[in-house]
DNA sequence: AAATCGGGGGG
DNA sequence: CCCCCAGATTT
């Protein structure tokens, strides 16, 4: 620590800020245990407002625990559909079946226990047992990173292990024993409502006199971070394969990008321009469909976290609805209607849109 | 320690 | 277009 601060006034400085300031969120209102594990498993790298409908939709749909570990994978895959981090969603189910079966429904109220549960990690942990239960453990996410990065002029890259290791210790002691509820979610509050990577406002900042890059006149300094690394490019040929009124949906890897997600049918390349006839090749060797190309369409783009992909839509009619496919875990034929069924991502999702597939086949 | 895993909103 | 976000897990 490289400065003396008076940490009553700190931390008074800081409550009295979030009991005038804090937002009104669903989780917040009549709080139970559930409300914040539910929440802090959506809220993984996500912001809030991209949070909410699906907390309202899933807090009414699954009320509590049971519900949850009730699901099946490919249900709770569907609801969570376009949320991102799909493996979220299927470490909550798994989460919520080891909650109720070596818990007795109830959360774990020690760390060491928290931590056996998947998708659950430091984090999430101290936040569940810091918010619901008040226990004293500091967190460490995103916003309490920037924010004490700039108390403390933290030099070192913000997402480094190092940074980590430097302000951990830090939040540990400055945690307020007393309410460990309220200053972690106020800590956290402040760093994404105040304490933004751009343009903070520092002057309705609570604590602003004992932020050392204020007072250096820093603050657009922090936090220290370095340029990324450019993305890789893909490019997707989506099939959309038809017979009379059926079409061809295809179950995706359990492992990797969109793992046991579903989607029409894809060729991945490193680069454009596959000619019309290595697609149908493709069509007919790698699929075994015997078929016409009837159009390409504009292809559409979509940005991942570490690729740039692009998919072109490509029209097929199909001679037979073919029902081996040994490439695919699992397949189905289904009528445009019956799409919803199906845990469809994002950038399919899309094409599903701009072709009209739902209404027009 | 670095890479992977989504998607949306803001500058 | 680039940036970031109530991180966890794998390599």
């Amino acid at each position: 620590m490289n400065q003396i601060i008076n940490i009553n006034s700190f931390h008074k400085n800081l409550l009295s800020w979030f009991d005038n300031h804090a937002r009104i969120l669903p989780w917040r209102q009549n709080p139970h245990w559930y409300k914040t594990y539910l929440s802090e498993f959506m809220l993984q790298q996500t912001q809030v407002d991209q949070v909410l409908p699906y907390f309202l939709k899933f807090y009414h749909k699954y009320p509590d625990i049971y519900a949850l570990a009730n699901l099946e994978e490919q249900e709770i895959l569907r609801q969570w559909a376009g949320l991102g981090y799909y493996s979220r969603a299927r470490n909550l189910r798994k989460a919520s079946i080891k909650i109720v079966k070596n818990f007795n429904g109830n959360f774990p109220e020690t760390i060491k226990d928290a931590l056996t549960l998947p998708g659950i990690g430091i984090y999430t942990a101290h936040a569940i047992l810091s918010i619901a239960f008040n226990k004293p453990y500091a967190v460490v996410d995103g916003n309490v990173k920037r924010v004490i990065s700039r108390l403390f002029t933290i030099n070192e890259e913000i997402t480094s292990i190092k940074a980590l290791k430097k302000i951990t210790p830090i939040c540990d002691f400055l945690l307020n024993k007393k309410y460990p509820s309220k200053h972690n979610e106020a800590l956290m509050e402040l760093g994404a409502t105040t304490c933004t990577p751009i343009n903070p406002d520092c002057q309705s900042c609570p604590v602003n006199l004992f932020c050392k890059a204020n007072q250096d006149n820093a603050v657009h300094l922090f936090p220290v971070r370095i340029p990324r690394k450019a993305k890789r490019n893909v490019f997707y040929y989506t099939f959309i394969i038809k017979h009379n009124e059926y079409f061809l949906l295809i179950k995706r890897e359990a492992k990797g990008l969109l793992a046991s997600m579903w989607e029409f049918p894809s060729l991945e390349g490193i680069e454009k321009g596959y000619s019309q006839k290595k697609l149908l090749k493709f069509i007919t060797n790698d699929l075994g469909i015997n078929g016409k190309i009837d159009h390409i369409y504009k292809s559409i783009k979509h940005q991942y976290t570490h690729l740039s992909a692009s998919y072109t839509p490509v029209k097929i009619t199909a001679d037979s609805k073919k029902q081996t496919f040994e490439m695919f875990p699992d397949w189905k034929w289904i009528k445009p209607g019956e799409l919803s069924q199906y845990p469809i991502h994002t950038a399919h999702k899309k094409i599903t849109r701009n072709l009209e597939i739902e209404t027009k086949g």
